[in-house]
DNA sequence: GAGCTCTGAATTTTT
DNA sequence: TTCAGAGCTC
């Protein structure tokens, strides 16, 4: 639809325009909280295609695919033809751009085109295996846990440090096994290639060496006339490199970050690539955006106390015209369900007033935070969306399903085939790895099943699996819906067996096929469910979703960039937020800091923010242990002077943090609380 | 060699 | 309460 440009150029303010509609050369946006960065990139897009920039030659890079969603959606309002021409721009998250250009570039990077992509827990269980084929886990004194392994392996890549460096500032205690490490990675990147599979370090890292190459970083980056960077605070510095790598002949670049709200240390996230930016892009214009659109005062007035704690900061405090009278409110509950009883009470109270619940969200720092919230929510029939927290693709069913696919899709994938054999009766350890080998030494034909000799024990279901192949092979790799259908003949038995819940999890197969009919290629389904997984659990809750609303529970990282009318911080108290896994440096704290600050500056209207005082200790069985919390320590008097508190249920006296009391007390009390 | 049972350990954030 | 690994039995 054509629309009057001149109608939305003005629903932009000064500074916001004068990006938008920003010439050539490097652009740096400093965007606080809640300033309008959606739309200021959104609009950029839109006028860059009105100036007559071809959709095809635009490079959107974002932190998720549904930003990238969000913000062609939004610039389709304002170009000619609307979501048929922005759709055509290039949109997307670092690595899955990095997937889609290695497969065009293949040969360049010295790849197959056919490489899967394994996720996390895939990459930790081959370290796994790898460590136990040097026999690292035998020694003495404790190798690192496969997951520190992987941890340490990531922020050597992504950084680009030294292991050294790594092991000497971040795991100390690994030290000592800096020679194992080194040969367990270096057979790591081995097998990955002689696999021909690429973890999410992969992508980035084949791609910046890909760009390294004068021809490769010319063909590539010529594709682009303009590359848009969201969130740019937390990209690390191998893809930073591969932003430089891709601006060598033009310099049209632009990225917006706010330095106040970088989450992402642990990913090797940091703020240097905003600070360095115009060093690496030489002229950059820098244009700082501080008018908030989002929230009523009140609540800046309590964000930037948060904010201004912080010791490394760079941009100014935010300032907002939207008045409105109610400030943030500090509520201390006594207990855990104190939190939950009060969090629903202000829900349905906001709901009543007109606020609907999708409208809402219940944010926290980890993503059990939120369990016993769930059971209560449960409980009242109020229907919710979770976000974060154990993904779809980390369940063991899901995981099994998909290993079929990757056997087909890539035949050396070694990992899938071992976990897709010791699904069958008589198959185990052993055996798996004797019919990797056959397989293999035919060449990776997957019909190579059939000649193999079987003990008896597994012959039968050898047969069925080798049948299955057969029919699979033949299918192709379009209809993956078809194919999925095929499998569940085949593997619905075997779930039924190996699981105790199985009904939940059939549920989340059908809701797999479901996905995967809407594909046509089953590489291009892989690979998204990889690189962009379901998000919430409400997205696959089995039937279809009969509620129209539902409120929102996420966690703080996946709450970024979105918004709320009213917002609930819960468990925000000390060992909680910040984490006490992260008080270690206070470089850690500082980022537990910002991640108080972007959970409350999601709100608009209205802000809680709710800590219980006692936490029950259930480790095992019924033990009734709890001990007392302290509010957090983000909560200053400063903070407070700029929120409202109450208590909730009776305080007990303050005694002793940490005191254990005896169980008899505890009941008494809490049958005491039934009447409150 | 497979697969069951018992024991013990463990609970951050995510592409 | 759930999950992974060690050890034991068939």
């Amino acid at each position: 639809m054509p629309t009057n440009k001149k109608g939305w150029l003005n629903e932009l303010n000064l500074e916001q325009r004068e990006a938008v509609t920003y010439g050539d050369g490097p652009l740096l946006v400093v965007a606080g909280a809640g300033s309008g960065k959606t739309r200021t990139l959104a609009y950029r897009v839109g006028h860059l295609i009105s100036q007559g920039i071809q959709p095809q030659r635009i490079l959107l890079l974002t932190f998720t695919r549904r930003a990238a969603k969000e913000m062609l959606k939004r610039a389709a309002s304002v170009v000619k033809n609307g979501a048929s021409v922005t759709n055509q721009v290039w949109g997307g998250t670092f690595h899955a751009f990095a997937n889609r250009i290695l497969r065009m570039y293949s040969q360049a990077a010295d790849l197959s085109p056919d490489f899967t992509v394994i996720d996390r827990t895939d990459a930790e269980d081959l370290l796994d295996v790898i460590r136990n084929d040097l026999a690292f886990s035998q020694k003495a004194s404790r190798f690192p846990r496969k997951s520190t392994c992987l941890a340490i392996y990531s922020r050597r890549i992504n950084g680009e440090e030294e292991l050294e460096t790594v092991l000497k500032r971040d795991y100390p205690w690994c030290e000592m096994w800096i020679e194992e490490l080194k040969a367990l990675f270096r057979e790591y990147v081995n097998r990955k290639q002689k696999q021909n599979i690429l973890d999410y370090d992969d992508l980035l890292l084949y791609l910046y060496y890909l760009l390294q190459n004068d021809e490769a970083a010319e063909s590539i980056g010529g594709r682009f006339d303009h590359i848009l960077v969201d969130e740019y605070q937390d990209t690390n510095k191998i893809q930073a490199g591969i932003l430089i790598g891709m601006r060598r002949q033009s310099n049209n670049i632009m990225v917006v970050g706010d330095d106040a709200q970088s989450i992402y240390g642990f990913r090797s996230a940091t703020i240097r690539n905003m600070l360095d930016f115009p060093k690496q892009f030489p002229g950059t214009k820098i244009i700082a955006l501080e008018q908030n659109y989002r929230s009523i005062q009140p609540i800046l007035d309590s964000t930037n106390q948060v904010i201004a704690q912080a010791h490394e900061r760079y941009s100014k405090d935010l300032w907002s015209d939207r008045k409105g009278e109610q400030r943030p409110v500090l509520i201390t509950c006594v207990d855990e369900n104190h939190q939950d009883d009060e969090v629903i009470r202000l829900v349905l109270e906001h709901y009543e007033q007109g606020i609907p619940l999708h409208k809402q969200a219940v944010l926290f720092r980890a993503a059990s935070h939120s369990n016993s919230l769930e059971l209560a929510l449960t409980r009242k029939n109020i229907p919710f969306h979770k976000y974060g927290g154990l993904r779809f693709l980390e369940a063991a069913h899901i995981k099994d399903l998909i290993s079929f696919l990757r056997i087909l899709e890539n035949p050396r994938d070694e990992i899938a085939w071992f976990r897709v054999l010791q699904l069958l009766n008589g198959v185990g350890p052993v055996t798996a790895a004797s019919v990797f080998d056959h397989i293999q030494s035919n060449r990776f034909s997957h019909s190579a099943i059939e000649s193999f000799k079987a003990p008896v024990s597994a012959k039968k279901e050898m047969a069925e699996f080798s049948s299955l192949l057969n029919d699979l092979v033949k299918m192709g790799d379009d209809n993956t819906g078809v194919q999925i259908e095929r499998i569940r003949q085949f593997y619905g038995p075997i779930l039924w067996r190996n699981y105790e819940n199985a009904e939940p999890r059939e549920n989340d197969i059908e809701y797999l096929s479901l996905l995967a009919a809407g594909y046509s290629s089953r590489r291009q389904f892989l690979a998204d469910l990889i690189l962009d997984p379901p998000t919430s659990t409400g997205d696959f809750a089995g039937p279809p979703i009969k509620d129209e609303d539902w409120l929102i529970l996420s966690t703080i990282h996946s709450a970024k960039g979105l918004e709320w009318d009213a917002v609930y911080l819960i468990h925000a108290a000390d060992g909680c937020l910040p984490s006490d896994m992260s008080t270690g440096s206070d470089q850690e704290i500082e980022e537990e800091l910002r991640l108080a600050y972007v959970a409350m500056t999601r709100a608009r209207d209205f802000l809680y923010v709710l800590w219980p005082q006692r936490y029950y200790l259930r480790p095992f069985g019924l033990s009734e242990r709890h001990n007392y919390a302290q509010c957090s320590r983000f909560f200053t008097d400063e903070v407070l002077n700029t929120m409202d508190e109450i208590a909730v249920g009776q305080i007990p006296r303050h005694e002793d943090t940490l005191t254990k009391i005896s169980s008899k007390d505890d009941i008494a009390s809490r049958i005491r609380y039934m009447w409150e």
